[in-house]
DNA sequence: TTCACTGTATCGCTACAACGATACAGTTGG
DNA sequence: CCAACTGTATCGTTGTAGCGATACAGTGAA
C-alpha cells in the first residue's frame, strides 16, 4: 500500500504521500469518517519524519479530502461526487492557465500547447 | 523596449529578460549576425546585475537563438523557420508531459486537462 | 484524573535558486 | 601594442523548499 515511496525521487516525499492518499480516498480505499493512519504511525512505517506526513495531510485537508482533529486523528471527509468534479475542473483550469503563462515566456502559444496536448493524449506521433 | 521589467514579479529577472529577447529575435527586431546589447550595457539599462543578463543570454544560447563570443559580443543566429518550428513543437511536448505528470499526482487525468485546455483556448465558459 | 495516544508549533539544517560584486580573459580598433 | 570594450569564472548573500528533531497541546478511554 505504501511501499512506493522513493526518497531519491525529484518529487518531494510529502507530495508522493499525498498523491498516494488522494487516490486511496478517491477510490474509497478509505471511507468517510474513517481515520487515516496517525502522523507518527505513517511516518514510522515510511521511515520518514512526522512533519513530512503532516505536510501531506495538510495538503489533503486544504483540498477538502480530510479533516485533521487535534488530539483525535485525521478523518476522511464525505464529499459529493459533483463537488469533487467541480473541484477537479477548477484545478485543471488553474494548471492549464499556469502552463500557458509559462509557455508564453518561451514563445509558445496556447495553440501550440493544444496540439501538443492532442498528440500526447491521442498518441499521434512518436510515443 | 526594455521598460517592462519588474523586480517584484515572481518571474525571475533573467527569465523576464530572456522572454523579451526571445520575441524580439523571433520577430526580427534583431536580425541574424546583429549583436545584442552587451551584458554590461543591458545590465545598466535595466539597473540589474550583469550576471543576471548573462543568465538570460545563456538561456537564449542554449535554445539556439544567439551565440556568445568571448570578447566580441552576443550575436543573433540564423535559424531556418522549419527548425525553429520543430524546436517549438518539441518544447510544447515536453511542457505538456510535465503538466500531465504533475496533474496525475493531483488525481487529474490527461483527459481532464485536455478539456480544460479546450475551454481555455476557445473560451468556452466563464472567462 | 491520568496516560497513551492524537495533531500542532517552532525550531534548525541542507540544498538550491536568484541575484549581485568582483576579478579574470579574449577581441578589436586606433 | 594597448586601451576599451567584449564575455567568463568565482565568489558571497539572501530567500525559500524540503525534511527532520523536539517540545507543546488537545482527546478519550481506562
Amino acid at each position: 500500500m505504501f511501499d512506493e515511496i522513493d526518497p531519491r525521487s525529484p518529487v518531494p516525499l510529502y507530495e508522493q504521500i499525498a498523491a498516494r492518499l488522494r487516490v486511496a480516498v478517491a477510490s474509497s480505499e478509505y471511507r468517510p469518517d474513517e481515520p487515516l493512519p496517525s502522523v507518527r504511525q505513517l511516518a514510522s512505517l515510511l521511515r520518514v519524519n512526522p512533519s513530512t506526513v503532516v505536510q501531506a495531510y495538510r495538503d489533503l485537508e486544504r483540498e477538502g479530502f480530510v479533516e485533521m482533529r487535534h488530539g483525535a486523528g485525521t478523518f476522511v471527509l464525505e464529499v459529493p461526487a459533483s463537488r469533487r468534479d467541480d473541484e477537479r475542473r477548477k484545478q485543471s483550469r488553474e494548471l492549464v492557465r499556469r502552463l500557458i503563462a509559462d509557455a508564453s515566456r518561451l514563445g509558445i502559444s496556447a495553440a501550440d500547447l493544444a496540439s501538443a496536448m492532442d498528440a500526447e493524449t491521442k498518441g499521434d506521433t512518436d510515443e
